[in-house]
DNA sequence: TTGTGGTGT
């Protein structure tokens, strides 16, 4: 079904092997010299070598071993490369152990503060550079001939870069929104009379201040604004009978139709009463095209300071109050190390003070260097008391807090990251997992007065998180460590929420801040906003980043005038890697460059091993090599990562049939009663090795040395693996591997396996597994996709197994289609996922893959999300902000040219964007403000398209049953499917938990579940007449809800209790936007929904066909 | 009767 929310099948086995031998070819030079890499740089760190005699004795037994084995003569070439090949594999297992016992003794890492960011590479703000040279090009012209009237509202924030346009913009703002504003007030009038005839409420920051007496039904409007807007202009909604299934009701013209023919409200209002999307036209249109209307605006008075102290001034103020108050004796240190390492940051104040003269990034009066400060500061005899900046608030830590915290390398830095802070609006602290910045950097904060009433900064501490488990957790540990209840330390995620009044410091996730900047733009409940996890670059973060830098200057400038009691806010970005030039460099995000403070992490190191050989079947490799990792190495937990559920799930039975509890009690009893090992105990375990390649399998082993060790055997490599022949099949896989089975090396363990398999579908209690330590004498082994690389951190892992790649989304703009494709990691993911080998002690990596590949072949990091994903909704939220130039937003990475237009052209088509008046079809960047319909649209945590189906929904009562789909189609399909039936992962269906009987037992099983879950299936198709998917989800939907939610019902309809519940939750959050916003309309949220009738039925078709047909 | 990494309002 070619919906654009349902992506194209995923067809990763063509797409790898395509890869793989793509990938193949061109390594094809280096992979030679690649080999030796890694063990030539290894060998460097031995540096004892134990008894040689020792060493030759047991090479001897194993040459002999091997020998006897085989009865294949050894010419003296193989003889000596298999020495060759002993003695490096004798040394490695050495190194590990000696490079063990080195890095346990490693000392803590120390910490610098980076100079902002010269060497950080170079930004990418070129085009908005050229945009803001244009922009204050046109606004002094501007402001030369005078301004009338129209007030300037926050799109133009984005529009204007320079000084005078702050001003102007703080201004407009002010009165636009805090203040009694007469043109508001108008547009209020303007809606209220839209309204009247027929048209949707605005949002409720456009304040319907009269009542209307005579409002009409909104779901009429709703009903209207769909018709008017967007379709023909024909469509009678009260027709009887067949709907208008056949008359383009569903369908969606270009927007030239629409806006010829339609005699909507959308034109025959705006006619009589400009709206306020023409009047930002208006204003687009100059600054866009030079055209200056002097009648527009009126003459802007330069603004008064009516404060005279600057942003820096006031800095040091509030660092003189802080220092009048007692040096607590443990800050002795932290006063003596500030006072050694003046020359770090007077470099950093230097540079900054003289790169821009005349204004900072707050457009603050710059012309006192801060390098004066800075030095002031430091002479300590400007100021009557000493150096060191201290503590305002007093807090309580539980004492096993104190002592943990004492660890933190973070905490020793707790000085000059708060000089930062102070000094610099904007600051960029860097710190690997580890380092204790989320936790403490709060801690710091509040403890030096912010979120604090009656202190210099009584606003709150904000702190945004990508995921809600994580704004959850790191609130409660914050609140723990500063032994606050949840009502101080409080978090805000999407349906639950902890914060009260009193809160001083609140966690939440970035779409929340998002949402809050649609009511309160400028946040004046906070005093300083903590980005945190920047690095991951998600679209949220960024957008956050980007409105963030405009809303400081914004605060800034009201600050200086006096207004309100506003006080600067202040922005701290957190990154995990030093990739922080799309922040720190870029001109159009911060004019002066953020400080950039790098914290050490308290990480333990972490051993690269690469394969020598990259294999495109990783699967098996990463069998192997957990295998012999689990077999060889000391105790520790493994870490596989995989890309998907289908091959974790693989994984993991295969490790279980061989090293799971059951398996190795068997054998063991097998053993004891002297029974021979089973030549084919591995079946069902490994994929079959040609039989007689088992019958000579030394053969195969030194062949397969020849290829791996011997120097240009290379066409063996690619042939084979493209064929995928038995005969490659077997020997694909490691030389050492086949050897070492020759050699006995791979004794079975007798240490079971406690594999976990952890994927973000996991229901939750199964994903908490990888906390739970592991039963005793058992080795944790958790197979995982991504999640495990930034989500979850798993406690004990010690051994890494990277398999290089990920499943991606992938976006064509061109065409719309999404689709999942397995393709390489960046460099910074590999690095990323190494490091969980480095939690709790010193670990091993093993990349299956080449280090040549890896060093030629993979990028630096990932594309930021925001350039590889659909951004309509984005660009919808952006505009209901009032960001209506959404091109000249600042973002840290610009999304691409023709993305932005694409979106811009499907909210067009949804209706959501005016088209330009006057023009054809075709769309110029000029157009596209956001029209009445769009700013219900935003209402909704939805995307766009799910948004205008709730619209279209309205007819003939099918509104709650749109809202269910929508919820459904939202959250993603809740269905477990056939082959994961019997899985043992999703539900609690024992895998096969041991031989035959066991098997056969499970078999019964399993086909006793698929005839449930056909009939199953078959039920909720019925709904329509197994018409449509969404009707199928619709049953699912309604019938849970009829029945009350509950594991029960899940696991006997076969559905995801989680994606069940979500959509349950989202369904309840939709149907409360509908009733606050519109509340004569009914969006029908009761539990017992009675199915739709024949009629709704037919009319959810047409919304179906509409949900389809824009594209 | 055929399928999907991770997030978020």
């Amino acid at each position: 079904m070619p919906g654009p929310h349902l992506r194209e099948g995923y067809n990763s086995k063509a797409r790898q092997s395509t890869a793989g031998s793509r990938k193949k070819g061109k390594l094809k030079k280096v992979s030679r010299s690649e080999a030796e890499k890694p063990a030539d740089c290894n060998a460097a760190i031995i540096t004892t070598k134990t008894k040689e005699e020792k060493e030759i004795e047991r090479r001897e037994k194993l040459l002999q071993e091997l020998a006897s084995q085989s009865e294949s003569k050894w010419t003296s070439k193989k003889k000596k490369r298999l020495e060759k090949y002993i003695d490096k594999k004798i040394k490695k297992e050495e190194r590990l152990v000696i490079f063990d016992k080195l890095v346990k003794t490693q000392a803590s890492l120390s910490t610098s503060v980076l100079q902002s960011s010269s060497t950080l590479g170079t930004g990418k703000a070129s085009t908005f550079q050229e945009r803001q040279e244009k922009d204050e090009d046109i606004f002094v012209k501007k402001s030369l001939l005078g301004q009338s009237g129209k007030r300037k509202r926050h799109q133009d924030i984005f529009d204007v870069q320079n000084a005078e346009g702050e001003e102007d913009l703080a201004d407009g703002l002010l009165s636009g929104q805090a203040e009694e504003d007469t043109e508001f007030q108008n547009n209020a009038n303007e809606d209220y009379i839209k309204a009247e005839v027929g048209v949707i409420q605005g949002p409720p920051s456009l304040p319907p201040k009269k009542s209307t007496q005579s409002a009409p039904s909104v779901g009429s409007a709703l009903q209207r604004n769909a018709n008017g807007g967007v379709t023909a202009p024909k469509v009678r909604p009260k027709s009887k009978g067949k709907y208008s299934v056949q008359r383009g009701w569903g369908t969606i013209l270009p927007p030239s139709a629409a806006s010829e023919s339609d005699t909507s409200f959308d034109s025959s209002d705006s006619e009589s009463v400009p709206s306020n999307d023409e009047r930002g036209e208006e204003l687009d249109s100059e600054s866009e095209e030079d055209i200056v209307d002097g009648s527009t605006r009126q003459p802007q008075p330069l603004p008064l300071k009516k404060k005279s102290l600057g942003f820096k001034e006031w800095a040091v103020k509030q660092l003189g109050i802080a220092k009048g108050y007692e040096l607590s004796p443990n800050n002795a240190t932290e006063e003596a190390e500030s006072v050694t390492e003046p020359p770090k940051k007077k470099r950093k104040l230097e540079g900054q003070g003289s790169k821009h003269e005349i204004r900072g990034p707050l457009g603050e009066n710059l012309e006192l260097p801060s390098t004066t400060f800075a030095k002031r500061f430091l002479d300590s005899s400007a100021l009557p008391t000493s150096k060191s900046y201290i503590k305002v608030i007093d807090v309580k830590r539980p004492p096993e807090v104190e002592e943990a915290r004492v660890l933190l390398p973070i905490v020793t830095e707790e000085q000059p990251i708060m000089e930062a802070i102070m000094l610099n609006p904007v600051v960029i602290i860097c710190g690997e997992t580890g380092s204790g910045k989320t936790t403490q950097v709060p801690q710091f904060l509040f403890e030096a007065g912010f979120g604090s009433a009656g202190s210099e900064n009584p606003g709150m501490i904000g702190i945004t998180q990508p995921r809600r488990v994580a704004a959850v957790s790191m609130a409660a540990r914050v609140g723990h460590e500063l032994s606050l209840t949840s009502s101080r330390v409080s978090y805000q995620i999407r349906y639950d929420a902890t914060v009260s009044p009193s809160t001083s410091i609140k966690f939440m996730t970035d779409g929340v801040l998002l949402r809050e900047l649609a009511t309160d733009f400028l946040l004046t409940k906070y005093s300083v906003i903590i980005v945190d996890e920047a690095h991951e670059r998600s679209i949220n973060t960024d957008i956050l980043i980007g409105v963030l830098s405009r809303i400081i200057k914004l605060r800034e400038n009201m600050w200086q005038e006096g207004k309100e009691n506003i006080k600067p806010l202040r922005l701290i970005i957190m990154s995990a890697t030093l990739r922080v030039s799309d922040f720190a460099e870029n001109k159009t995000l911060f004019t002066t460059p953020p400080p950039v403070i790098n914290v050490a992490a308290r990480q333990h190191p972490v051993t690269i091993h690469f394969s020598r050989r990259t294999y495109p079947d990783y699967v098996t490799q990463a069998i192997k090599k957990t295998t012999k990792i689990h077999t060889r190495l000391p105790p520790g937990g493994i870490l596989i990562f995989l890309t998907g559920q289908a091959e974790i799930a693989g994984v993991c039975r295969k490790l279980e049939a061989k090293f799971g509890r059951k398996a190795i009690s068997e054998k063991q009893k097998r053993r004891g009663q002297g029974q021979p090992r089973r030549d084919n105990e591995d079946e069902d375990v490994w994929p079959q090795p040609d039989p007689k390649q088992s019958v000579n399998f030394a053969q195969a082993a030194m062949e397969a040395e020849d290829v791996d060790l011997g120097q240009d055997n290379l066409a063996f490599d690619v042939d084979g693996n493209m064929d995928g022949d038995a005969d490659s099949e077997a020997l694909e896989s490691d030389d050492e591997d086949q050897l070492d089975t020759e050699l006995g090396l791979d004794e079975d363990s007798n240490t079971p396996m406690h594999i976990v398999p952890l994927y973000s579908l996991l229901p939750s209690d199964k994903q908490m597994r990888v906390f739970q330590p592991p039963p005793p004498d058992c080795r944790l082994v958790v197979v995982s996709t991504n999640i495990a690389e930034t989500s979850l951190t798993i406690p004990g892992i010690r051994y890494v197994v990277d398999c290089g790649r990920a499943k991606e989304r992938h976006y064509d703009v061109t065409n719309g289609i999404q689709s999942f494709q397995v393709s390489w990691i960046a460099k910074a993911s590999a690095a990323q996922r190494a490091g969980r080998a480095g939690r709790t002690g010193p670990g091993h990596c093993y990349r299956l893959y080449s280090s040549a590949l890896f060093e030629h072949h993979f990028e630096k990091f990932s594309i930021p999300e925001i350039q590889r994903m659909p951004i309509e909704g984005v660009v919808l939220q952006m505009k209901s902000m009032h960001i209506d130039t959404v091109i000249n937003f600042p973002f840290p990475t610009p999304p691409d040219h023709y993305a932005l237009q694409k979106s811009e052209r499907i909210l067009t088509y949804l209706g959501a964007l005016a088209p330009a008046p006057g023009t054809s079809s075709v769309i110029t960047k000029k157009e596209g403000q956001i029209t009445d319909l769009g700013r219900a649209m935003a209402l909704f945590p939805l995307s766009p398209r799910f948004s205008r189906m709730l619209v279209s929904g309205q007819q003939h009562g099918c509104l709650p049953y749109v809202i269910c789909i929508v919820s459904a189609l939202s959250v993603g399909d809740p269905f477990i499917y056939e082959d994961a039936i019997g899985r043992g992962d999703d539900m609690d269906i024992p895998a096969s938990s041991g031989p035959d009987l066991i098997k056969s037992q499970a078999k019964e099983e399993r086909q006793q579940l698929r005839k449930a879950f056909f009939q199953s299936q078959h039920v909720h198709s019925s709904l329509g007449k197994c018409t449509s998917d969404l009707f199928k989800l619709l049953s699912v939907v309604g019938a849970y809800e009829y029945a009350g939610g509950g594991q029960k019902f899940c696991a006997e309809h076969f559905v995801r209790p989680k994606a069940m519940e979500e959509i349950h939750k989202l369904r309840a959050q939709i149907s409360s936007i509908v009733h606050s916003n519109f509340p004569t309309t009914d969006p029908g949220f009761t539990p017992k929904l009675s199915p739709p009738s024949d009629h709704q039925v037919a009319a959810k078709h047409c919304a179906d066909g509409l949900r389809l047909t824009i594209v």
